[in-house]
DNA sequence: ATTTTTACAAAGCGCACGCTTGCTATAAAT
DNA sequence: ATTTATAGCAAGCGTGCGCTTTGTAAAAAT
């Protein structure tokens, strides 16, 4: 017993250069350029269809070298939906803090809609789609903290809801209509296609502002 | 040159058991099995996290027996998505079919809805969810076929949709309003868990009626 | 009785893919 | 100057997996 730390707790006074921590790992280096090269092509082909070997090529690695940074290809995955998750829900605490103190039930209720739609199809959208849509590819273990922030982002929108409830603007249970606007707005990955040039209209291609204007329209009831 | 063929067709007369088409051949064998087994496993885990190995196993075959009846893992899917298809646009018509001559746009599209949640979420319910979110894993060549059903099975949706719109119950653009509503809808398979024993609902597990109802409620204003 | 087809089983090929191992150049600390 | 950590590269191991090949018992026709 008492294999590992000896009772005095000499002070080791570290030489050499000085160990990271896992925190400070995650700034500026490659490991970020995996995370995203890997969330483009797991949006694009999924995670079984794209290999490690894919990913560092994407960024111009040797096949093996991506497991410098991540354990396995498993571990890559999770921090896309981690990365994603965070960003999400920053942006989405960032949209709320601009609101005025006042704002209606409706404005708040446009604002997250709007947000959602940049999270899901805006520009670097690659890590959410593929949380949706690659959510049994990982195991329980790695799903805890994606999990959590996920229910925190998904929770701002209840109160949003419940009072749209109560203003007789929203006929359906809150609860139901929660997961039935998320699928609604979700299910835009697989259609969605930007609008491209001039007179995008013209062609049918719809904007974000355009996808949220018809997303209100559909779920919200004019006061009564 | 002229290998394949002499000039004079020789009847040939056949001896021994006759070949079967192709189309006998999709009765009443391990075919089905096959196909349903596939389903059940490419929805729970994925195309890609599902071998063929499993599939075989799953009906009691050897390794390499599923290869008699499909040419490839991805002929398989293809099958399953096809069959989902098949099945699901059958039960619309003969859902549609049921309806009165002067049933109202909001009837139809309570059936249309109730019907839809009965393909993702009733009983053997495997195929389509597969076909919404395996799609990349087909290739384009055999996604000609199941496209087409998938056509035919959305545009039932339009002329109830525009007639709703025109008589002011839906708001948003019927095109993109379309998108959205199978969004919410498809949705459900990633959330959906079926009610289980008695007072399921003072759980919170709805019924299909109950969703059908909630949607509704979402989608469609009282008449002016 | 013979032939032909069906519906698999049994065995295994070949390789792509996840991951490992060992090495090295550079950077940052003492 | 030396030590220690970083960020990979180069090479390959092992194996799981899609698929092939061969055999063969039963069925169905002549």
């Amino acid at each position: 017993m008492n294999l590992e730390t000896p009772d005095t707790e000499a002070p080791r006074r570290a030489r050499g250069r000085p160990r990271k921590t896992a925190d400070e790992r995650d700034d500026g280096n490659r490991r970020r350029e995996l995370i995203e090269g890997a969330a483009r092509l797991f949006r694009q082909q999924g995670f079984g269809a794209t290999t490690t070997r894919d990913i560092a090529a994407a960024v111009g690695m040797q096949s093996g070298s991506p497991f410098y940074h991540f354990e396995s290809k498993e571990a890559l995955l999770a921090a896309v939906m981690l990365e994603g998750m965070q960003g999400a829900l920053r942006r989405q605490n960032a949209a709320l803090a601009q609101l005025v103190d006042n704002a209606t039930a409706r404005e708040r209720l446009h604002t997250l809609v709007r947000n959602h739609f940049d999270v899901l199809l805006g520009p670097d959208s690659d890590f959410i789609p593929v949380m949706l849509y690659e959510w049994r590819s990982i195991d329980a273990a790695q799903r805890g903290e994606v999990n959590r922030l996920k229910d925190e982002y998904e929770g701002a929108w209840s109160p949003v809801l419940q009072a749209l409830h109560e203003e007789r603007r929203l006929a359906a249970d809150p609860a139901l209509a929660r997961l039935m606007i998320f699928g609604a707005l979700n299910w835009s990955a697989q259609w969605y296609a930007p609008p491209s040039g001039r007179s995008a209209k013209a062609r049918g291609r719809a904007s974000l502002d355009d996808l949220t204007t018809s997303a209100l329209q559909l779920f919200l009831k004019e006061p009564t």
